[in-house]
DNA sequence: CTAATATGACTTCTGGGTAAGTTACCACGC
DNA sequence: GCGTGGTAACTTACCCAGAAGTCATATTAG
């Protein structure tokens, strides 16, 4: 029998492997693990689904293969930043003028470590929490520096505020996304903008 | 047949309904509409599957109702508050505690209407956009006040500001499920004092 | 007796996963 | 240059577990 379509189409196992990532990430993150199909993934690539098996295994091995390489970027960053001399809310600003930039022509990253209909056990729980681990820790680190110069060093409230924090890289991200125009320095003097309007608010 | 368990237990329907709900409520929360199913609902109700079956027609109907009881206990409220005469961050902080009160016995209640796992569309989507719309409006309006105060009238500058202020209640939320022994009120103290870190470390 | 409450056992269908084969390319001997 | 065999890239057509959804029937309160 004749398979039209069959056979290689020339395109190396490396380049295809990212243009599957590519795609599977931003459905992942936009509809979350468990509402994500494989033939739709593989329809977008346009390919075959068992060409994603050939590759990662399993749809856990494609959502693992997401989130080892969204983590990689996103905490590479964050550290590289965490390692200027830059403290508190200073510090807190150039962070989030890095992950705007990262995250600029990938915004569904950011949301693949936060998705809860994604198994917590198995490699998946396993390589969601290293990575959420080790970015928030950067963020904890930064949280822990701005509290205790207020003298506040409460483990639940450092906790709770780092979260809020991330929260709101979260937000401005999604925000972004709606707002495709806008610059990444419009994004930045915006953010400072927000930041003053409330500062001075609270003191009047 | 001798069937052990059927037959009526003397529970009245809308009883079971708000018994189901409540169940379905937390599990939809927890995982996601995607990644929850009946079984497991009816097992955690120690009912039978076909009963939600009878009273909620589908997983779309159940789901739906847990929105529409969320959505209007939630705007109810939120509405309620906005009625009052306070502005700027003290409306915030009136409306986080409002929040904070609704949803310490059902936390779960808030993750319903940000569940990206859910469809988009049909009746689901409709509800869901729905009580999104009236909660966002809300918000819309106190970000503007408190903006207006300080001169700002960018409407891109509230938009971003609203949609970083309901990521903020969000994330609270998020943190109160990870930690549940904590009251309404710890948590309310909590949020003060973190404002209160973030405005006087500014300051400096 | 009747209506409401309830279930066991079924069907249907979606979506993850697989077996087996097709096509293109490249290295190598001649 | 030219068969030829090995390998990498790729697909069609299928299997099957599990979850959505249905039906006929059982039990009991009133």
């Amino acid at each position: 029998m004749i398979r039209r379509n069959a056979g290689t189409k020339g395109v190396p196992r490396i380049d295809r492997e990212i243009q599957i990532l590519d795609v599977a990430s931003s459905e992942f993150g936009a509809s979350g693990y468990a509402a994500t199909n494989l033939v739709d993934i593989a329809a977008k690539a346009g390919i075959s689904k068992p060409l994603i098996y050939n590759y990662f295994g399993s749809k856990e091995g494609l959502f693992t293969a997401c989130l080892d390489r969204a983590g990689a970027v996103l905490a590479d960053e964050i550290e590289r930043i965490a390692r200027e001399d830059a403290v508190a809310i200073v510090r807190g600003m150039k962070t989030l003028e890095g992950i705007f930039t990262i995250l600029e022509s990938r915004p569904y990253f950011w949301k693949l470590f936060f998705d809860v209909s994604a198994p917590t056990t198995g490699v998946i729980g396993a390589s969601t929490t290293h990575y959420r681990d080790r970015i928030t820790k950067l963020a904890d680190e930064g949280v822990t520096e701005l509290m205790t110069l207020q003298g506040n060093t409460d483990a639940l409230d450092i906790s709770a505020m780092t979260a809020v924090w991330m929260s709101v890289v979260d937000s401005l991200v999604t925000w972004w996304l709606d707002h495709p125009d806008q610059t990444a320095e419009q994004m930045m003097q915006r953010c400072i903008r927000l930041l003053n309007a409330l500062l001075t608010e609270a003191s009047t």
